[in-house]
RNA sequence: GGUCGCAUAGCUCAGCUGGUUAGAGCGCCUGCCUCACAUGCAGGAGGUCCCUGGUUCGAGUCCAGGUGCGACCACCA
């Protein structure tokens, strides 16, 4: 070994993350690991697509989990040698970027309408140069192994050919059109939003009940409201059908107050007549519901709050130009004044609101693109049903069938400037619509009446492009190697809030347009929490920055902090963890340099010969059967916690203490078992710690290359040895007991002891590591302890001693009390498993026996 | 309103198809700077497994009801 390297393992007994983890990635990086070529197929290779975030981002907790679970599956089945692809890119996330630019522009004083849409994006487009490959470096930080030269965008322009290609397949299916029709419009980004991006909150609100004269008669109906502002665009009142208080009246009209408009009374199902009076105002252009009912029934449509949230000129000159809460003010004064106010009380309820800005939703009429989904979600339907694409936990199977089943359209357009302008022109003249074949090379002119064109003005939901993302960063509609060599993808690691609004729509695109599923198995994992239990938000001041984390412990820290608090339930985010994983960083650090400074220069197979290396290289085994398939079965916290336990427990605590005599007189087969533990537990740890795995791998001698592409070790089965293991777990309970013998007695720690052995002789470990002398003869024992008879010494209190033997009695007791009650049960013994009973009668032997030792 | 999930040690969580004396990490207590590691080693204390019924030889685990949280979906003004 290099003289500097030596010194330096000799001399560094804590291992120090930040040191070693930037260059260790940047060998990676040089050596090209991560950008595999594109050859083999989809079934022999790996590949997973990366959920992307937005460029407008910063690495959050969410990214951090399922980063560290996508790159341990991704490495682990790199080092199996299979071609393995991670697919890296970022989101444009057209609402999101669009207002931070805005925002910057805000400070400089300048509105993206004084810059103009085309000066604007390109503003856009610089920042995007500027600080959207923030997020990639943050990656980097967290070892992610992703393919760096492969990096998409979802608006570079091969992306957004795929897109338009996509639009206009749908479009020329009928899928896609423009309608009329009531939207979620957010106020804040001024734009119309998905359902998807509406969040219900509980809102107090006011109930405010309106008496509406009946046209021609004294009588009033009185409607109930907590939006009175949008009775200047009622249309009609409904009443349920059955209802008899108003049979009567329904054909005929009534007066809206303050409008003086007539309103049609109509009857409809919808109306619940246990609900205040039974009569409800319809207001078509700002109800969902009453946008329904007006389509059924045929009634005018009329808009009365305008994009920008205020109220138009349609809602008289008293209100225009307000915003709806002074409206409300206004509205509610003038029926006052009027007398047509009957009532306001306070009113819980739950209100939409803008996932995206925040505001409360303004639902209204406007002319938008939508998508129709049954068509897209059948096949969709049947590939989850079927199981090709596999959801777990299997709870998420139903919920996303169940929201498939009742999919409704999706409104696509955003009034946005940031994203993918729609393909589609305009011709005024003849009111013609074109949507061409290459977007790039659209016409200027009409083709029918040769008028000028005009492109919409709208851009596609950010959604819709994220929708193809598994296969348009492979290159389609391309057929490009990429894409013959990993699509469909492995994998999707995902939060549940994405299941609708981003996996559930690649499904269906996959099997659209790239002809099969983008990925066989969906993992949902965990949300982790702050550390109180709130959710993590930036707006609430809860989340814990992973750079910061990294920063302190290292990214192995986290990492194995991260997987091994993961769960299939919401979790707190756990400093102990992490913690924890830093320790096992160190841990496994200075294991390392006892085995690599200690052991003899031998390049050979592990030798199990004696007991205790042929129940380690058993436990190996067995550990590493059981990690490799719960980290293929996506169960990380369980894999990580196994991992911990084998090379903390078993190899460190017991076999490094067994065997360090041997160690130490340098002896072969000692040091062969070593090198190939350490290479072996290496190895399994890299998937969930690649850096300190890594590191410790550059001292080993057996090193070829770097670990990262070393293979992943598979299990031999000539090593399990259930004997061995049975017989050096007898050695250590034993060691154990003496121990605690020991410390109940309160024998000083240095002290060795004296003993002799009934019967056969324990292994040599049990009185080295518990500082006994079990060569020991004459005089009385004075206490027992399994077969180990311990002799009187002076360091032995016999006070302590008769006050221990009186505590084990008393375990002893009452166990055999529940034993013997147990066998006593006859419908016990005549109906559990013989085995089971046998092993109580075999319990209750040695309970009785030990106590007949002490003295009972 | 519908659906789903959760309640286990002081804290954060494991406990598969019901079966040893219910576990881990952290924290706590007691010893140890033992020649890999004090980010360490050894030992220990600590639990009416939310409540009430039920099924069973046997329930933390299954069933019913209740209580308390949480998530998602949903057009009742």
């Amino acid at each position: 070994m290099d003289p500097a390297r030596l010194k330096k393992l000799e001399e560094t007994t804590r291992y120090d993350p930040s040191e070693v983890e930037s260059r260790i990635f940047g060998e990676w990086m040089e050596a090209g690991y991560f950008h595999p070529a594109a050859e083999g197929s989809p079934e022999e290779n790996f590949s997973v697509a990366i959920p992307p975030p937005n460029v407008t981002g910063a690495l959050h907790m969410g990214h951090a989990l399922n980063g560290s679970m996508q790159d341990a599956l991704v490495r682990m089945n790199r080092m199996r040698g299979k071609n393995s692809l991670w697919i890296l890119g970022t989101d444009h996330a057209g609402i999101a970027t669009q207002s931070v630019v805005e925002k910057k522009l805000k400070a400089e004083g300048v509105s993206r309408h004084d810059l103009g849409r085309e000066e604007f994006v390109k503003r856009v487009w610089e920042w995007r140069e500027e600080y959207g490959s923030r997020i990639v470096e943050q990656y980097k930080r967290l070892g992610a192994s992703c393919d760096y030269e492969r990096e998409r965008f979802t608006l570079d322009e091969a992306y957004v050919r795929a897109v338009y290609r996509v639009f206009k397949q749908l479009y020329d299916k009928g899928y896609i059109y423009r309608d009329n029709y009531i939207v979620n419009w957010d106020p804040g980004s001024h734009s119309a939003i998905s359902d998807l991006e509406v969040e219900n909150r509980e809102v107090e609100d006011t109930l405010f009940s309106i008496d509406y004269p009946v046209e021609g008669s004294d009588r009033v109906l009185t409607v109930a409201t907590v939006r009175p502002e949008t009775m200047l665009a009622d249309t009609a009142v409904a009443v349920n059908p059955t209802d008899e208080r108003y049979g009567d009246l329904v054909g005929q009209h009534c007066i809206l107050p303050l409008v003086g408009r007539r309103l049609p009374i109509i009857a409809d199902e919808h109306v619940d007549p246990e609900f205040g009076t039974g009569a409800l105002k319809i207001t078509p252009g700002h109800d969902p519901n009453d946008f329904e009912i007006g389509r059924r029934h045929g009634l005018e449509e009329i808009v009365v709050i305008g994009p920008d949230g205020r109220l138009t000129e349609e809602a008289g000159e008293r209100f225009a130009g307000m915003t709806p809460a002074e409206a409300q003010v206004a509205v509610v004064d003038a029926l006052r004044e009027e007398g047509a106010l009957s009532g306001e009380e306070p009113y819980t309820h739950s209100v939409p609101f803008s996932h995206r800005s925040g505001e409360r939703i303004e639902p209204l009429i406007s002319l938008q693109w939508f998508c129709r989904m049954d068509e897209l979600a059948a096949p969709a339907i049947e590939a989850v049903e079927s199981d090709r694409v596999k959801i777990a936990p299997a709870q998420w199977k139903r919920v996303y069938l169940d929201w498939m089943r009742e999919i409704r359209p999706w409104c696509i357009s955003r009034q946005l400037w940031w994203g993918h302008r729609i393909p589609v022109w305009y011709c005024d003249a003849c009111e013609e619509t074109f949507v061409p074949e290459d977007p790039a090379a659209a016409p200027e002119r009409c083709g029918s009446c040769g008028g000028e064109l005009r492109q919409e003005e709208d851009v596609l939901d950010t959604w819709f492009s994220s929708a193809i993302w598994p296969f348009a960063t492979l290159g389609w509609p391309d057929d490009t190697p990429e894409l013959r060599a990993f699509y469909p993808t492995s994998f999707l690691t995902t939060a549940r809030e994405i299941l609708f609004l981003w996996v559930a729509r690649m499904i269906m695109t996959g099997l659209e347009f790239a002809g099969d599923v983008p990925f066989h198995d969906v993992y949902v994992h965990s949300v982790i929490q702050a550390r109180d239990g709130r959710r993590m938000s930036k707006s609430l001041g809860t989340g814990i920055d992973p750079l910061e984390e990294i920063d302190v412990h290292g990214a192995d820290a986290l990492r194995f902090g991260l997987l091994a608090m993961s769960s299939t339930q919401d979790v707190r985010y756990s400093d102990a963890k992490v913690q924890q994983g830093r320790d096992l960083a160190n841990k496994l650090w200075n294991a390392s340099r006892l085995i690599l400074l200690n052991a003899a220069a031998v390049e050979a197979e592990p030798v199990a010969e004696r007991v205790e290396d042929r129940w380690i290289l058993s436990r190996m085994e067995q550990t590493i059967a059981s990690v490799t398939a719960k980290l293929d079965s996506y169960d990380f916290a369980h894999a990580a916690a196994e991992a911990y336990a084998f090379f903390w427990s078993e190899l460190c605590d017991w076999y490094l203490e067994i065997v360090k005599p041997r160690l130490y007189e340098g002896e072969e087969a000692v040091s062969a078992n070593l090198l190939w533990l350490l290479e072996r537990t290496l190895a399994l740890l890299h998937p969930i710690m690649p850096f300190v795995s890594e590191e410790v791998w550059s001292y080993h001698p057996s090193r070829s290359g770097h670990l990262a592409v070393h293979g992943f070790p598979t299990v031999e089965g000539r090593l399990f040895d259930p004997e061995a293991e049975a017989e050096v777990e007898r050695g250590i309970e034993l060691t154990r007991r003496l121990r605690a013998w020991r410390d109940m007695v309160e024998v000083p720690a240095r002290s060795e002891l004296t003993a002799r052995v009934e019967g056969e002789a324990p292994h040599e470990f049990v009185g080295r590591l518990s500082r006994f002398a079990l060569d020991g003869n004459g005089g009385d024992p004075i206490a027992a302890v399994g077969p180990v008879r311990v002799l009187a010494s002076a360091d032995i209190d016999a006070e302590a001693v008769a006050t221990r033997l009186q505590k084990r009695r008393e375990e002893l007791r009452s166990e055999v009390t529940r034993a013997e009650g147990k066998l006593a049960n006859e419908k016990f013994v005549a109906r559990a498993p013989a085995e089971l009973v046998e092993e109580e009668r075999a319990k209750l032997e040695r309970y009785r026996a030990e106590l007949e030792e002490l003295g009972e």
